[in-house]
DNA sequence: TTGACAGTTGCAACTCATTCGCATTTGCAT
DNA sequence: ATGCAAATGCGAATGAGTTGCAACTGTCAA
């Protein structure tokens, strides 16, 4: 475990906490999984499985691309991170963290932004409820385009 | 061409205006193609491509799966149908007909439903709009269990 | 009708993302 | 320290869909 031993930033207080709750669900941590889980609470994006073992390969570097997807399933069943499937890409990934979003794709750039809408949530609700159904879970994508200011 | 000669059901009628659309596009109207026109108008699930095949087959015994994949991608890029991926399953097809809608699935039995909300719609068209975005698609989807009446 | 030829087809081989089998290694409770 | 079930790395396998290619066939012009 290179580079870092007692200073622990803000990032890796919230992995400690994960590593802990982990241990008690009866889950190893072992350094590649720890090295999956830095990584994840470090990326601010939506990386894919081949670009988190990229960037885990940093801390553990012969890990392998069936441990980064074999933890990236255990670690979604365990409600840590979420997967999503675009439209056309592999999955990407992100912590749960913060509450329910949902996602806007730049179809340009492939970015992703994330949002929310209470609004929206209560009339999928309703549209359900109407036909007799309650919403396990839903996905809504936005595929948008950067508006180019009127000519 | 088997079975079916002047009496054009009504079911057909619409086909007849494809296949005239099309062969305008450039795009031959093969045996295999008519067939899945005809398949798909008549469907009212949304089938995949393997059940498509299934289907397809009757009115033409020989047809290949991959015929039918480039076929469906063929009609997707003229507009005559949809594609829809649906989370952990193959991608399903509809014809477009009638205009845009969302799905609700049912996790239970694989089932989908059609709804349709201008009020999201639009508060969709806002949130974009805000971080000055234009909406190019978009893609909605419900996955929903039956509500069991009060016990 | 007949050609001619570009668009299509069927087949098999291929891709891409992801999963799996298995022998080896390793957390971690004791 | 030690045992052992759980996890790893490797390579092979999977599933959905695509593609190269030679043979075939709509379609349009003559």
């Amino acid at each position: 475990m290179p580079a870092q031993n007692d200073a622990m930033s803000e990032t890796h207080a919230g992995i400690e906490n994960l590593t802990e709750a982990l241990r008690e669900a009866g889950i190893r941590v072992t350094r590649q999984r720890a090295a999956l889980l830095s990584v994840l609470a470090a990326a601010d994006d939506h990386p894919d499985a081949p670009e988190l073992h990229r960037r885990a390969e940093n801390e553990v570097p012969g890990i392998s691309l069936s441990t980064v997807y074999r933890t990236l399933s255990t670690l979604e069943s365990q409600g840590v991170i979420q997967r999503h499937q675009f439209e056309g890409a592999p999955a990407r990934f992100e912590p749960v963290e913060a509450g329910h979003h949902d996602h806007m794709i730049d179809v340009e750039t492939g970015n992703v932004l994330e949002f929310c809408s209470d609004r929206i949530e209560k009339l999928q609700a309703e549209i359900a409820a109407e036909l007799g159904y309650e919403i396990v879970h839903h996905r809504m994508e936005l595929y948008v385009r950067k508006v180019t200011g009127p000519a």
